[in-house]
DNA sequence: CAAATGATTTGACATAAGTATAAAGGGCGA
DNA sequence: TCGCCCTTTATACTTATGTCAAATCATTTG
């Protein structure tokens, strides 16, 4: 039905032997004027022109095939629909979602984490296992998810804990989702960093873990975040990694962190040495997910964000903007 | 399918007060663009954002009324069109058909005549008594309109005979449309000029002719030209007026002829003494039609068909799109 | 806290638009 | 004049859109 696809009559070949009387266009044009313009229904314009309505609509596809009417949307209005289209096209991403800057909201990370809540459910089938990457980010959407039940939903939490760095416990993310969607929760009972790698590799064996390792491998979608690798960065203020530490994989090419592991700015890991005594999801295990959802907002994102999306580890993504935009002109 | 070009439906009127929360209109953003840019239909939308194909119908008509979206009529092939109707606006016709400038095809007038042929019998409808002003452009006309009966028809020859000074018959305009609608065909019996009044007079008394009339004047559809008020114009060069009696009257303000009647610029009747002794339609006859079609093709008529505009004796109108922008830029 | 109010949403139904196909016309060259 | 090719029609349906009153929801008010 859609009048895009309709044929166009074989176009007239100019070459053609014969000369054809060109034909008259002056009925499409009236035909086109009176429905787009005067806003008449194909039977009146059928009525007035004297002809079957069966040829106002060719004449119509006509019309609209030589393109003489085009639609326009607003370019303020749709903007952040048409950089959400253009980063799908960019990256290859299923889906994406611009939020628009709005300077008398200065809480642009609030309206993202807010978008995404909403979001979120959207995404979500029955039977899914959704693994969550815990941090500020996550824990703030997490918060605005509306209920909104998800039959025989399992969220999984993709990292260990840490103590309360950031005013929430790490688990929380996982039990408020798992809350709000009405799905199992199954936490990762260890912490994320462990002093000892004979620790962490015992700890790992435990059964109980072992599990929560297997629920968290098998997730088929995922929520996460990105991080910066600055001086000021999470990981570093969480104390995962020094100061020191931070200069030395920046230098070696970080530039960004996903579930606390470092990726360089094509998306491929640089591993840390702290990831020996590290339990959580691998960036192995995060690629291939049926849907990998990233949230990004706020200054010094684009990078991070980037590496993200070149290393495969997104299929959905979230963003303001501004930051798309930044995107948008890196990849070119 | 295709909403790329599907017709903006009315716009809804927009007295809406003032809207208290400001209600988060990304959903109307994202239906919109998903409907005009991406090209899915409702149902499909409905779907994707989980809300009801109603809602969506809505928020549609929300951005549709917000002016988010618009529908572009490509400039240059709708211009005849958009002349047509400012010139409808302007001087408040009922109907106006603008033919296009075709630098390939000089023979403008020969255009415009074959567009009112094909135009002449959609404004005709069974029953109708059709008067018929004769000229060079209407005989022109008359030759291409398409056989195409209409019942009941008859047609009035509005003037009396004149030799032939144009290669045609006068009376042959009525007679050859009459052969191509299909209707009656009154002629008028007499001369336009006689040398006297007193036999002029005494002519129209006769029962013959004053049947004829008495039909002329009863008809309540009419076709006309407008002639130019210079030297060159057709009633000094048919002997109707003498160069002087031209000059004198232009003087006194006579811009056009219809029906061989001279009109001033706002259309009010500039009597010449000729008229003592010719017989046809008068002015006053002419006003208060159902319709009344005028055909104004070539240059120097922007002034004389401005002055039958004006004078109230034109609800449709036919012309090319030079001298429908001439028509407009005169106006204002 | 219940009732009232007003905006939204929705399901059921009505109208408009698009598709398909066979059957007429019309123009034109053989 | 016949036949070919293209366009228009008529008809019968299928799909897409539009409408509208009733049901929901969130809020305010008494």
């Amino acid at each position: 039905m859609p009048p895009q696809a309709s044929p166009l009559p074989k176009a007239r070949n100019s070459a053609d032997p014969v000369r054809l009387a060109p034909r008259d266009d002056a009925p499409f044009v009236e035909a086109a004027w009176l429905y787009y313009h005067d806003g008449l229904n194909q039977s009146e314009i059928a009525a007035r022109m004297r002809i079957s309505r069966a040829s106002v609509v060719n004449y119509l596809n006509e019309a609209r095939s030589r393109g003489w009417v085009r639609v326009h949307l607003d370019s303020d209005v749709f903007r952040g629909q048409r950089l959400a289209a253009e980063l799908c096209e960019a990256y290859g991403l299923a889906e994406a979602l611009v939020i628009p800057d709005d300077p008398a909201d200065p809480d642009l990370t609030g309206r993202v984490t807010r978008a995404v809540a909403d979001w979120l459910p959207r995404l979500l089938e029955p039977g899914d296992r959704l693994g969550v990457s815990w941090g500020a980010t996550v824990y703030q959407m997490a918060q605005q998810v509306p209920q909104h039940p998800v039959p025989d939903l399992t969220v999984v939490q993709l990292l260990g804990s840490r103590p309360a760095a950031f005013g929430f416990a790490a688990e929380a993310c996982t039990a408020i989702l798992a809350q709000k969607l009405g799905g199992e929760c199954i936490n990762l009972h260890v912490p994320l960093i462990l002093s000892d790698k004979g620790l962490r590799d015992a700890l790992c064996n435990e059964p109980v873990v072992k599990a929560q390792l297997d629920a968290l491998a098998s997730c088929n979608k995922t929520i996460l975040a990105c991080g910066t690798c600055d001086a000021d960065a999470h990981v570093v203020r969480s104390g995962i990694l020094s100061p020191e530490e931070m200069e030395h994989y920046r230098a070696r090419g970080a530039e960004g962190v996903i579930c606390a592991r470092l990726i360089d700015a094509s998306g491929n890991p640089v591993v840390a040495e702290v990831e020996n005594r590290m339990i959580g999801v691998t960036l192995e295990q995060m690629k291939g997910k049926d849907m990998a959802l990233l949230v990004a907002a706020g200054a010094g994102r684009a990078r991070p964000a980037r590496a993200a999306l070149l290393g495969g580890f997104v299929t959905h993504f979230a963003t303001s903007a501004r930051l798309a935009q930044e995107l948008l002109e890196i990849k070119t």
